[in-house]
DNA sequence: TTTGTCATTATGTTCTACATAATAAAACGT
DNA sequence: ACGTTTTATTATGTAGAACATAATGACAAA
């Protein structure tokens, strides 16, 4: 029943046009009102501050807020307790991102931007351990997803990361050789100062083929 | 206390491997391992099966399940709770899928999804009406994402598409004259029977030009 | 005016009780 | 001895009362 009222909670709020700041009805009057008990109505309001849509105060009682975009879904991201069929979605997903960034990035990178990617790649010119290797190369890319100005196709990023990494792990585990890419992080800057968005959706697509040879 | 135990609770999970199908212990071991009332339990579980991370059966107790990736996610799209910002953000990420998609498409498309595209572009020469127009539209693009082959691309799309006609509404509303773009949805399809990815890439970029246009 | 006390109010937490459904065990009749 | 019915048990679902806690405001005293 929790279910139900979850739901009738958020059309109340839906359809009477409530806004972020805007306080709602008490506990005794929502499970009157929706005749059940109140503890009912509690475990409803508990899914909804969970997914930051109410915060609640004593005495003051609650207001709705601003939910947090991506909290259910950072929750549910866990390689254990999903199909492999939705990880390997999942690494999909992100590999569209990052080949559909490139307009984005050129509509708004700056000189910082370009001077930070440097600091990076200059970085990994002499490292050997693979731990590194790794950082780095998150670090770089991470570094893309920041210049598109965009918060939360960042954050979206920052949360599918772990599971790319782990279907990569897994792929590798189960004898999966990556070939090296012929473009290089490298490329890819010279391309950011001096080239275009094509061109670098052409470069970044070649970096990525790695992953492509394997998805088919 | 229940976000204490919520998030206590998919610990354990997770450090004792739990995997879809496993039972898990009752509520009131729960609560007495935890040291809480049952109550609050009762809030930290309700709270997972919204996520629907776990089902529970009378006297069968409750076991966990594979959640739905984007449930939390999609509960929390309504336009008039989120800031301005993460609309935009929400348009920009869109725009992104759709532009990162060819490799995929290009990947994966077979005669089958030409026809239908076809049949698609056919019904919409012969449109008036705005209303039409739109469906047709989403009906182009929509089929677009299904020959990914991705079904969480695809459900993340669908779940976008909203946010995105709001915003694309709202910037009418306030009289933001959209170009028409000069790469239709004939000329996309004629690139997917006998063009490249890259092609393809390059002439999705004009076809939603218009709203790269109001970006900046 | 300031400070202190007290009543009030709404959420937070616990506990008890009972309903409900599914399962197992026991009892019963033929 | 077999199958059917009844009964008991168990775990979740729902309700309600009780008390704790914290914030607020009102009133009174210094």
């Amino acid at each position: 029943m929790a279910d139900v009222v979850e739901k009738r909670l958020r059309e109340y709020f839906k359809k009477n046009a409530f806004r972020p700041g805007d306080p709602i009805p008490k506990e005794m009057e929502l499970a009157e009102a929706l005749q059940v008990s109140r503890n009912v109505v509690r475990e409803a309001l508990s899914r909804l501050k969970m997914l930051g849509m109410i915060e609640s105060k004593k005495k003051r009682g609650m207001i709705l807020s601003e939910p947090d975009i991506f909290g259910g879904f950072e929750r549910v991201l866990d390689p254990l307790i999903l199909e492999q069929q939705t990880l390997k979605d999942l690494f999909e997903l992100r590999l569209v991102l990052e080949l559909g960034l490139a307009d984005l990035i050129f509509l708004r990178k700056t000189d910082k931007d370009i001077q930070d990617l440097e600091k990076i790649v200059s970085k990994s010119t002499n490292i050997n351990k693979t731990s590194f290797k790794v950082k780095n190369e998150i670090a770089f890319h991470g570094k893309l997803y920041e210049m598109t100005g965009n918060h939360t196709i960042m954050r979206f990023q920052t949360l599918l990361m772990p599971i790319f990494e782990y279907v990569v792990a897994e792929e590798e585990k189960q004898g999966a050789a990556y070939s090296i890419s012929r473009i290089t992080h490298i490329d890819l800057l010279e391309i950011l100062k001096n080239g275009s968005a094509g061109q670098f959706k052409e470069a970044m697509r070649a970096h990525l083929s790695p992953h492509f040879e394997r998805l088919i």
